[in-house]
RNA sequence: GCCGGUGUAGUUUAAUGGUAAAACAGAGGACUCAUAAGCCUCAGUAAAAGGUCCGAUUCCUUUCACCGGCACCA
């Protein structure tokens, strides 16, 4: 669920500037490389490489439920472009020199701590008083090996003169507040390679094939790689990314990867920064504990999109859900949501419009060029969601207000004229409720136009009511 | 432990140093164009204790509860 949330939240924000004119780039993507998913290939028997295609395949398909914009692009970080990009990325970032004149990769040794008990490494955050909190009393094995560092400390200065550069680069303010503190506290490098004997299943380092690469060195090139750098051949990110504005969606987990480390990687490799990153927050069960089996509260937004439609998941992700915060998702609260404002909001108005229109009215009134209202759009630019779809609710609230106050359907059997003149002025005011949907519910936005513009009711209710 | 944040009707949230608001859920009513939908009316709220102030939900302190961050797990 939650990444429904950050699909439909994204592909909304794309649709928007879609909608207004901008040429929109809208980029998505999966991480092919990692321990997790050598394991896991392993544990199914099958190749790495097996295992992630199977994996993009269902991931592709998974996609579709959520009514991502149909150009949006995909991009696998085991593909061939991908895979370049990164390893020409790592040599920019190599040759790149920090103000003292030092590359900002260089190998040195790594201390690693070992738990023989686990049988695996522990990293500082994993041990209690320096033991193995699974292990007390066995001493931890510190193991070496030459690892490649990233040189983050040197860019600390550079990160933070770019946040006071930016002061909304990070939305929400306080996930920006987090990163500043984090980014102030002191940066340490990091290593950015694994011995490719221990983790064979990632992208090799240039000049070394001893090594391969982190595997988020390696993913948050996916950016850039994905509109064709470096060569940059269809002059994609020249366009979208160096002249454009380049907006970045992640859930708060991956506010630092995002907004401190892949930007410090620009900076290292001579490349633009990003334009804005937007944090969202968590899906959650009931009383915001954590969706997990154990618990049962585990929602499949499939299972959701099947019985409701793509729309209704859309609109509870987008309306009902915090635009930042964590947020509740369980069935009970979403059947509340539908029936409120889908079935009885949205498409009973549609119904009732509708319908007097289409016995009392010849045709479809003329559409005006542009209905949506600039404070709509606002909420947009500062990507508040949840505030958008409440404004679109607002004005269908008050059409329906409208019609009870001036009763067209009365007014039209005493006065013709001025009761088609209601009903006209209805049919505008819903056309520019069904424009609003453009970047919330995209199919309902095609659907309901058309409706209009043929001047028929519908068939079958937009959205039924379930109960 | 350290740093930051939050605690408002049944629920999700809003505004505000001067009689606390919206949506959904609940109760009642008049209507009928509509998906027994919609509209109107009603009821209901500031975690606890202190302090500053003529006056605090709003500012300060403390307590309690919850959340986030504190890097090589992605």
């Amino acid at each position: 669920m939650g990444h429904a949330l950050e699909f439909v939240r994204a592909d909304a924000v794309a649709r928007y500037k879609k909608l207004i004119g901008f040429e929109v780039f809208f980029n998505t993507g999966t991480d092919e490389h990692g321990m997790k998913i050598f394991e896991r290939a392993e544990d199914e028997g099958m190749s790495p490489q097996k295992f992630v295609d199977e994996s993009y395949a269902k991931f592709r398909e998974s996609v579709k439920i959520f009514g991502i914009m149909p150009e949006a692009h995909f991009i696998r970080t085991t593909e061939e472009r991908h895979i370049k990009a990164a390893r020409e990325f790592w040599q920019r970032c190599k040759d790149g020199k920090d103000e003292n004149g030092q590359s900002y990769i260089y190998k040195k040794n790594y201390k690693a701590k070992y738990c023989v008990g686990c049988e695996e490494e522990k990293s500082d955050s994993e041990l209690e008083n320096g033991e193995c909190p699974l292990h007390p009393g066995r001493p931890l094995e510190v193991i070496e090996e030459e690892n490649y560092f990233f040189r983050y400390s040197s860019l600390q200065n550079k990160l933070l003169k770019f946040y006071e550069d930016n002061p909304d680069f990070v939305v929400p303010d306080f996930r920006f507040n987090e990163v500043k503190q984090f980014v102030s506290g002191g940066l340490r490098d990091f290593s950015i390679s694994r011995l490719k004997e221990k983790m064979p299943w990632g992208i090799p380092v240039p000049g070394d094939p001893d090594h391969v690469m982190y595997v988020w060195f390696d993913a948050l090139t996916n950016y850039i790689s994905t509109l064709g750098w470096p060569e940059d051949e269809d002059g994609l990110f020249e366009k979208f990314w160096a002249n454009g504005t380049p907006v970045q969606y992640c859930g708060k987990d991956n506010t630092r990867f995002q907004a401190a480390m892949w930007q410090a990687m620009l900076m290292a490799a001579g490349a633009p920064n990003s334009h804005k990153v937007i944090v969202d927050g968590f899906i959650t069960g009931e009383g915001g504990v954590r969706m997990s089996k154990t618990i049962g509260n585990v929602v499949d937004p499939k299972d959701i999109a099947e019985e409701y439609g793509t729309d209704a998941l859309r609109y509870f992700l987008l309306g009902e859900v915090s635009s930042f915060e964590d947020s509740p998702f369980t069935m009970e609260r979403f059947k509340n949501a539908y029936n409120a404002k889908l079935a009885n909001g949205l498409g009973n108005l549609a119904s009732r419009i509708l319908t007097l229109s289409e016995k009392y009215l010849e045709k479809c009134p003329e559409i005006p060029e542009k209905s949506i209202p600039q404070e709509f759009f606002d909420y947009f630019e500062k990507f508040d969601m949840q505030k958008a779809v409440e404004f679109a609710w607002n004005k269908i609230q008050a059409l329906d207000k409208r019609i009870q106050e001036e009763q067209p359907f009365k007014v039209v059997k005493t006065d013709e004229e001025k009761g088609k003149e209601i009903i006209k002025e209805l049919v505008l005011e819903l056309y520019a409720v069904a424009r609003m949907l453009n970047p919330l519910l995209p199919e309902t936005n095609v659907k309901l136009k058309k409706l209009i513009r043929e001047n028929k009711k519908p068939e079958t209710p937009l959205f039924p009511r379930k109960d």
